[in-house]
DNA sequence: CGGTAGTGGAGCATCAGTGTTCCGTTTTTG
DNA sequence: CAAAAACGGAACACTGATGCTCCACTACCG
């Protein structure tokens, strides 16, 4: 993970760098079959620029994937998981994690997508996740039937579902993050 | 829904077009943009001959879309979703759908495939689990809180969570069913 | 004002997937 | 067994995405 050595990378660049990854999560979360073109399309960025900045689609994805990872680590130490009661700490990752947007249904429905090595290693935030659940054991506050391999399967496909929810249902994205909330923390109780 | 007027479909033909449809699922549950050659591949069948059945692409995810829908009005019908107590009737469609296997895959992830105007109709077993929750609340049986939109994603992404880690996790299917059963439960009690 | 970084369009070769045809082989069936 | 049905390989044209190059335009900065 040893980034820009010194590679200031002039604001400008950088900007169109995120337009680029954005575009790219939103595209690939509908469609992961679309055309690179359509991609930049919707960065309002030329394929030759992208083109500059991914040079093949295999580095598109790479690029997504690291941005992703980040993403998901800054909001797993945002969530502070080891802090305060396990459920507690269990709602916070989830808010944490629903504002990852489209990126989660990136993450969730196109794992295959990503063949980078640094995709599928156990990272941090899974292992805070395991451990958060296996404290929530612990405390008695987290149903011992469920395997923290699966509160971590259901969480995710909550996230997923309600993220959904506000997309296609119109409903406003703030209650369906209460709705998922509500959902998770009865479904995890003992 | 006018199905064979005078096609009977001789015994070996019908058998190839299922070994067609299922490969067809399984291979696109995992890569929705895997090519015709490789569904042709795993269903154990010549390009040419799929070619037969389904003349090109869009053809072949009509008969996909086609094969689910009933297989989805069959499983709600075996669910007897008006009868007795709510929750046990939700129960009761939960095991029967998961047993659809990697069509609950291509259903969730790859809604975009089915460009068919029947997919999006709201079909006679989505109206079936509305009421369902609906019935729930009248008996004070389901949380008023969730939405009967809300429940109906919540257990298709239940489903999902729970046949992937079976897939991914190597759990037996009936213990991931039994742990979708006890989450979902818990999940939607008031 | 001149230089430079950033951009985007046009064009081109390549390649994989597709749709299709033809024909020989195997399997089923009467 | 012999006819009919089903199958699969080989080959071909076509299409769209991709990777790439070259050049012109714009905006910003010293």
């Amino acid at each position: 993970m040893v980034d820009e050595p010194a590679a200031p990378e002039s604001g400008t660049r950088a900007r169109t760098r995120r337009a680029i990854l954005d575009a790219g999560v939103r595209v690939l979360s509908q469609q992961s079959g679309a055309s690179l073109a359509e991609v930049a399309a919707a960065a309002g960025v030329g394929r030759t620029t992208m083109h500059r900045y991914f040079p093949e689609r295999a580095d598109l994805l790479t690029g997504i994937t690291n941005d992703l990872l980040e993403q998901i680590a800054a909001a797993t130490q945002r969530a502070r998981p080891e802090q305060g009661p396990a459920v507690a700490a269990l709602e916070r990752l989830c808010q944490a994690y629903f504002a990852l947007g489209d990126g989660l249904l990136l993450t969730l429905n196109e794992p295959h997508l990503f063949t980078d090595p640094a995709w599928n290693e156990e990272g941090e935030p899974e292992r805070a996740l395991l451990q958060l659940v296996e404290r929530g054991h612990a405390e008695g506050t987290i149903d011992p039937g469920l395997s923290p391999a699966w509160v971590q399967d259901v969480l995710w496909s909550l996230l997923y579902a309600a993220w959904m929810h506000a997309r296609d249902s119109d409903v406003p994205e703030h209650d369906a993050l209460a709705l998922c909330l509500r959902t998770l923390r009865k479904a995890v109780a003992p």
